[in-house]
RNA sequence: GCCGGCGUAGCUCAGUGGUAGAGCAGCUGAUUCGUAAUCAGCGGGUCGGAGGUUCAACUCCUCUCGCCGGCUCCA
């Protein structure tokens, strides 16, 4: 039989050679990096034989799918250790995921960390013995009674999940055996470098009312660098950890006295947020919007109008009775917007209408979701509502797009992952509007130019929407923007236009959000700088520091001079040396330290340096302000 | 909300039933100094909160609040 490979090269080898056998013969050093293969298109174990021409390739661990094979079978690994360790363990699900994989146990005690340490060591003991990893397909029937006989409950509850008539495969490494679709490696020693992270609770099929297992999450790489370039990565994020610099920075603060997910602002924090604030609303007045305010409560009625009571109650705060009339705190803004439009008559020549609000919502979030800045129960949402015709429906998606990647590239997010989703099986409004809408998102799509996905069915009830997710400095998404159409407000509050024949008609509505919300956004920009933010937005630009008191004066000269010239500057006049100065600034990551001594109050200069600790000589002061004023310019 | 872990000075953390500690930060003083920590002295805690066990509780038990890691959902 022939076989062809990705190179269009072919080769004739005897039927039923296996993968390894093949590859093996082509390159030894091929066979030792592919872990798994493809054949047809169909990602296989090494060990399967070929029995007809086909197309075969060879999958290393660098590939997508050569990594997920590797992380399965090292899941299995630490099941295998798990079983040796604690025999009565019950084995749940065991998958790869992103940079790793985990095993959900149902074990008789809840683990410690010092048993990671025993589970890695048997672990190792295991993968040096190096245990073939065999298939082996049986019948359901068969395959029951022996997940029956292993008591192994959970695994039987998966195959009564399987169609009948399908047969059930089966992975055996040494006295070890999973129910698993595979593929796997070919051998459990091929698992070179590993670690367990962390321990954590996990419902049996995701379900809180269904028995909480315990959820083992390791990592594995082909070699002891790579596992430790993973974990210094792991720690770097740690070090970037929003929490702790907003700490470390004095930028936020989140107390017990207050309350749970609410956000204390502090000056510096504070600072970076109004520059946030400053920016979005100039570029919204740019851009033909309009600026608009409302409370932080409303009547119930308003909330029962737009539905709010009935679709979004868990996670809103409970009313308050006032003169006998029940209040609640907003969730959205969207009721609020709604009214505006509805306070006087609209017609087609007001439209579109693009109204804009930082408006800080409230709404209850379960205890144990909440996470510093990025979920909190009180947070500012930079919303905007678009009502607009239906002809205008397309230009005002574009114009949103366009706007979107204007603000984030100003932020430093240069990738994104765009997702559209359509209409759900359970949906209000004409299905002509879903289709215009829906059309008019994916022409925007296609005009930028970028992939996109698209979540068949994944709109929300009320409309379809684009989803934004900016890619942080390590790779991670984030969703912040969002696109959406709403059929459903519009209708239930009655909105409508005079059109051109003097009729009155349905107008548009479009939610869009680019950050999101604040808070959050202010997390991802904190670890995505580190907490060095670019100049622009830091909140103390420079620190002008003296060397002596005999500099003192001078000092507070040019930082007042800075500071009229638009500069967030500071003078550090303190008597301590200016090691000292420079240090603390450095750790506060204030972009320009301007060191002053006598020569510099001699010549009217200041002697530069940054926070990445470069010297940048002196420079006349009036000739830095104008270059930091260059450097903080507006883009156009 | 649920499972697990944690909660000691502003921060990071020692302290396993018998008089609460360290470093950093803070304050006071000295020092007037050229690019990432000058030196000395001083103050600072109802050990998250409430209740219980005990002659005695930071330490053991119960409840509670908060934080951390997950589970479900989401900005």
């Amino acid at each position: 039989m022939v076989v062809t490979f990705p190179d269009r090269s072919e080769r004739r080898v005897p039927r039923g050679t296996t993968l390894l056998d093949l590859a093996a013969g082509l390159d030894p050093a091929l066979a030792a990096q592919a872990v798994a293969g493809k054949v047809s298109g169909r990602v296989v174990d090494l060990k399967t034989p070929v029995w007809e021409d086909s197309r075969v390739e060879f999958l290393s661990f660098a590939t997508p799918e050569g990594e997920e094979v590797y992380r399965h079978s090292s899941a299995h690994l630490l099941a295998q250790a798990v079983k040796a360790l604690f025999p009565e363990a019950k084995l749940a699900v065991g998958p790869p995921i992103e940079h790793g994989f985990y095993y959900d146990i149902d074990l008789p005690r809840t683990l410690t960390p010092e048993d990671l340490a025993r589970i890695e060591a048997k672990m190792a003991e295991i993968a040096a013995a190096d245990y073939p990893i065999e298939r082996a397909e049986l019948p359901r029937e068969e395959a029951l009674a022996l997940f029956r006989r292993l008591g192994e409950d959970y695994k039987v509850e998966i195959i009564e999940g399987v169609a009948a008539g399908d047969a059930i495969s089966c992975y055996r490494q040494g006295e070890f055996v999973d129910l698993c679709r595979g593929p796997h490696l070919p051998s459990t020693g091929k698992i070179g470098a590993f670690k367990l992270l962390s321990i954590a609770g996990a419902y049996w099929r995701g379900d809180e009312r269904n028995r909480m297992l315990q959820r083992i999450y390791g990592t594995s790489f082909p070699d002891a660098a790579a596992l430790e370039a993973h974990l210094a990565r792991l720690e770097e994020m740690k070090r970037r950890d929003h929490r702790r610099l907003g700490r470390e920075l004095d930028l936020f603060s989140v107390q017990e006295e207050i309350g749970a997910g609410l956000i204390l602002w502090h000056p510096k924090g504070a600072m970076v947020r109004k520059v946030i604030e400053d920016y979005w609303r100039e570029e919204h007045l740019r851009r033909g919007y309009e600026l608009v305010y409302s409370p932080h409560l409303a009547r119930v009625d308003l909330w029962r109008t737009s539905g709010h009571t009935e679709f979004f109650r868990e996670n809103m705060f409970a009313p308050m009775g006032v003169e006998g009339v029940d209040y609640q705190i907003k969730p959205m803004n969207c009721p609020f917007h709604i009214q505006i439009y509805r306070s006087k008559i609209r017609s087609y020549r007001d439209l579109p209408l693009r109204w804009a609000e930082l408006g800080t919502v409230y709404r209850f979030e379960r205890s144990g979701v909440l996470h510093g800045l990025m979920r909190v129960r009180g947070f500012t949402q930079d919303d905007a509502h678009i009502f607009c015709t239906p002809d205008q429906v397309e230009e005002e998606i574009r114009r949103a797009l366009e706007f979107s990647f204007r603000v984030y590239r100003r932020f430093g997010f240069a990738e994104y992952d765009l997702y559209l989703s359509t209409r759900p099986e359970k949906a209000v409004g004409r299905l002509e509007d879903w289709e215009r809408a829906t059309r008019a998102l994916e022409k925007g799509l296609k005009e930028t130019g970028l992939p996109y996905r698209v979540d068949e069915g994944g709109g929300a009830f009320y409309g379809p929407k684009i989803d934004l997710k900016i890619k942080d400095c390590f790779g991670r998404p984030w969703q912040c923007g969002t696109i959406q159409f709403d059929f459903n407000l519009p209708e239930r509050f009655g909105l409508s236009f005079v059109g051109e024949d003097g009729g009155r008609h349905y107008p548009f509505m479009i939610h869009r959000a680019l950050m999101g919300s604040l808070e959050r956004y202010f997390g991802i920009l904190l670890e995505h700088y580190g907490g060095a933010f670019p100049l622009w937005l830091a909140p103390v630009q420079v620190v002008v520091s003296t060397i002596t008191d005999r500099q003192v004066g001078y000092a507070e000269q040019v930082a007042a001079r800075l500071r009229a010239g638009g500069i967030r500057a500071q003078a550090d006049v303190r008597n301590e040396k200016i090691g000292l100065k420079i240090r603390e600034a450095t750790l506060a990551k204030v972009p320009y330290i301007a060191v002053v001594g006598d020569r510099e109050v001699a010549q009217g200069s200041v002697a530069l340096r940054t926070r990445e600790g470069k010297d940048l000589g002196a420079i006349a002061a009036e000739a830095f302000l104008a270059q930091l004023q260059g450097e903080t310019g507006r883009e156009e």
